[in-house]
RNA sequence: GCGACCGUGGCGGAACUGGCAGACGCGCAGGAUUUAGGAUCCUGUGUCGAAAGACGUGAGGGUUCGAGUCCCUCCGGUCGCACCA
């Protein structure tokens, strides 16, 4: 009875799209529409009722020109800004990848190719400022616990300090750390290979080895650099810096543990209590000083590590060989020393995230173009909002190259537009954005796709967003979800929405399992639903599909069980002919049967539990079939809410059925059955007697029963005298029309 | 290695705040109908046992009158993160 909103759209730009593209060698712009169209036409044929009159396509102009716009919003408020940097560059891709993207090493998209990095200027969207926000915002958010934690875990946030280490030409290097308690303990410091103070560290008689070292870092893969055996490799620069606790001079290493993309890209090390260094300090027989006693209470000092009985990062201990602060706990310890520095300058408080702001560029064809023009003497011009779409033009030799710049880079008549401020020639961006762009905001188009002037109408959103019920993939739980998040955010706080999360409810549906491997495109083990329609009708396999599993933890999928879909339907219309229209005496049982069913689908429904609601549904058309074995009819007001209640899992079906028993109209307008709780009361229930927890017996007994009169008649019971007799009852529980438990 | 989720009949899976384990369906067995098969309908179906009953939710321990559910240890699986200082 509520107005719900349900529409569907087709994400087709990208790297998946063109790759397919060039294997069957047609162009993305006549392969996508065929597609689209056969994808449309098989997701109706299974009865998807979805709002066909709102549904979009990224690769549309119409859409991406909104994209753009996006885009504009985001570089107007300074959220998307150029950087030089380091980026996982996909060589069978030929294009660089989000960090998201990179999986062990591996390009996301060829599970065989190592990803390399490589050093190019990107248009980055600044993510990592709304780090602490996302993180904040969770929590109000009603997603499941594993998707929020998965969040979380992708922000990364911790809480540590910034300490200077100085060089002794006075150079201050600053490293971050979560436990500047450990300060005393620092033996030596370790800088990243590409940290940029490498080369005026470095005394003069170590350059070569130095150099050879960040060489080969540099080239090395992320692969072996990240995950390899970690057997860990460094060299020494030949000089030193102060220990801003101790004052004594500490080795200056680089080593490609330390990140350069994490905290400073310079540490601390303190071998004695954390493993990495300790390892370190071991291989290359550096100081290892123990500044941390285990507590003399705490037990759960962390055993990890051969030997030495080491804290490693556990914060149940007490400060050693730390100068004033001995005999403090780790944490009191922690604020005390950090504060102590402050005052010399030497140490801030510092909230670090994990989190790296997105990188959007991809030197690639099939995107939408971002919307940039670089003019030589006006610099960096956005397209003024009247020009999008900056249109993608149709190439013929769109395939990426090892140039490492867009296929679009090699169209001059395309780029080569006037400056629109000054009118001097300039010349377009030619990278493409991201895909994931188009998707982190598809969801505020869908109810405004009416509107051509603008990419969302306000009022418009206002009525139908947040999204209040949002389902997806778990590979959507970081990416899509955190990007959407994101431009939700910066739109919100340039007042263009009034929300500033856009996804009100999440749940991940579970992974569909076939022949052992989750069932994907990529894998090609997907159903095809075409022979399945065929053989069973669309509503049986849509309904088995729904049956097979609980949808929110997947499944293998199986033909076994359809025909018992199958059968059940043919069951049900089998009790058409028998329904009777006038009924003056409604079957009591059957009628209290319907309202726990109308509670139990409607709850079910709620929680997408649609195997149990089925399974509910099962039991009462049960019910009904023995009606009609004991002669009587079925009345209609007991038939006429299942077929209501079968509509949204088997809507060919019954609005069939609809028609059969004489209904006008549709079953799809119908009112859902309102529950009754006084119907669904039974008037006798069975209550369980135990002897010492084990069942002895049963009883029938009206709803509300006192305690005294429950126990006096499971005492009655023939069969529970039998264990009771000549023996003390100590103790006697009763739980509420449910079970009375005799302790003998 | 860290984190999250999970482990129940021959199979897919049920079981709200601890309260009859195995709903619903598949499969299987017997019966009805049929010349036969298929389809359909009825009955049965956790294990052991003739029965009474006992035993049963990955393994072991604990809390409780009572544990699939809560706690501890271990084993196995799925997913995510992974040298993040």
């Amino acid at each position: 009875g509520w107005d719900v909103f349900e529409p569907i759209g087709f994400d087709a730009f990208g790297i998946h799209s063109e790759n397919y593209a060039l294997n069957v060698n047609t162009h993305p712009a006549k392969l996508i529409p065929s597609n689209i169209a056969r994808f449309r036409e098989q997701l109706k044929r299974t009865g998807l009722m979805v709002n066909w009159d709102h549904q979009l396509s990224t690769t549309d102009p119409e859409y991406y020109r909104w994209t753009q716009w996006i885009f504009l919003k985001l570089f107007e408020s300074g959220n998307a800004v150029k950087k030089e940097a380091p980026v996982n560059w996909c060589p069978e891709c030929k294009t660089v990848l989000a960090n998201e993207q990179v999986i062990d090493g591996y390009c996301e998209r060829h599970p065989g190719t190592r990803v390399h990095q490589r050093h190019l200027s990107q248009r980055f969207f600044t993510i990592t400022r709304f780090a602490e926000r996302l993180l904040e915002n969770l929590k109000t958010l009603d997603w499941s616990e594993s998707t929020r934690t998965m969040q979380t875990n992708w922000i990364g946030r911790s809480e540590g300090a910034e300490l200077v280490f100085q060089t002794p030409a006075g150079t201050p290097i600053p490293v971050y750390t979560t436990r500047p308690d450990t300060v005393f303990g620092a033996t030596y410091l370790v800088l990243a290979p590409e940290h940029p103070l490498v080369d005026e560290v470095t005394a003069a008689e170590r350059q070569d080895d130095v150099g050879k070292y960040r060489r080969r870092a540099a080239q090395m893969d992320i692969v072996t650099r990240k995950v390899g055996d970690k057997e860990k490799t460094g060299v020494f620069t030949g000089t030193y810096a102060r220990n801003p606790a101790t004052g004594e001079t500490v080795p200056i290493w680089i080593a490609d543990y330390v990140l350069m993309e994490y905290g400073t890209g310079a540490i601390m090390a303190v071998p004695a209590h954390d493993e990495r260094d300790y390892e370190f300090a071991n291989k290359f027989e550096l100081e290892i000083r123990r500044v941390v006693e285990p507590a003399p209470s705490a037990e759960s000092v962390s055993q990890k590590g051969e030997a030495a009985d080491l804290p490693f990062i556990s914060w149940d201990g007490v400060l050693v060989n730390s100068g004033s602060f001995d005999g403090m706990s780790c944490r009191a310890g922690t604020g005390a020393i950090t504060a102590w520095l402050a005052e010399r300058g030497l140490a801030k408080a510092k909230v670090q995230y994990r989190l790296h702001d997105w990188c959007i560029s991809r030197q690639r064809y099939w995107g939408p173009p971002i919307p940039i023009i670089y003019c030589d003497s006006c610099g960096t011009v956005p397209v003024p909002e009247a020009d999008l779409p900056v249109l993608l033009p149709e190439i013929d030799d769109f395939r990426p190259d090892e140039s490492g710049v867009s296929p679009l880079a090699r169209h001059e008549e395309w780029y080569r537009v006037p400056c629109p401020t000054c009118g001097n020639l300039g010349r377009r961006e030619t990278d493409v954005s991201d895909t994931f762009l188009d998707s982190s905001w598809y969801f505020l188009r869908y109810p405004s796709t009416d509107f051509d002037d603008r990419a969302f109408d306000k009022e418009t959103s206002a009525k139908w967003l947040p999204v209040d019920s949002y389902i997806g993939g778990n590979e959507h739980a970081v990416l899509h979800l955190m990007y959407s998040r994101f431009i939700t955010m910066v739109l919100h706080d340039m007042g263009y929405l009034e929300f500033e999360e856009p996804f009100s409810r999440f749940r991940a549906h579970g992974t569909i399992v076939k022949d052992g491997a989750k069932m994907s495109k990529s894998r090609g083990n997907v159903v095809v639903p075409d022979d399945y329609i065929a053989q069973w009708g669309a509503d049986t396999f849509r309904m088995y599909l729904m049956f097979l599993g609980p949808y929110l933890e997947g499944g293998d999928f199986r033909d076994e069980g359809i025909a018992g879909i199958r059968r059940f339907l043919d069951r049900v219309w089998a009790l058409i002919p028998d329904v009777a229209a006038n009924s003056d005496e409604i079957d009591r049982q059957a009628t209290r049967k319907l309202h726990q069913t109308i509670e139990k689908v409607a709850s079910d429904l709620e929680g997408l539990h649609y195997n149990t609601a089925i399974a509910a549904l099962m039991e009462y058309s049960n019910e009904l079939r023995s009606l009609v074995a004991s002669g009587s009819g079925v009345p209609a007001e007991l038939m006429e809410p299942l077929i209501i209640m079968l509509a949204p899992f088997a809507p060919h079906f019954s609005a069939e059925c609809w028609e059969r028993v004489g209904k006008e109209g549709s079953v799809h307008d119908a009112t859902w059955p309102a529950f009754d709780e006084e119907l669904a009361r039974a008037d006798e229930i069975e209550v369980v007697v135990q002897v010492n927890g084990k069942v002895r017996g049963r009883m029938r007994v009206t709803p509300g029963l006192s305690r005294d009169e429950a126990v006096d008649s499971a005492l009655a019971d023939e069969g529970v005298k039998r264990f009771v007799e000549g023996k003390e009852v100590r103790k006697a529980i009763y739980v509420q029309d449910r079970l009375v438990n005799l302790v003998v």
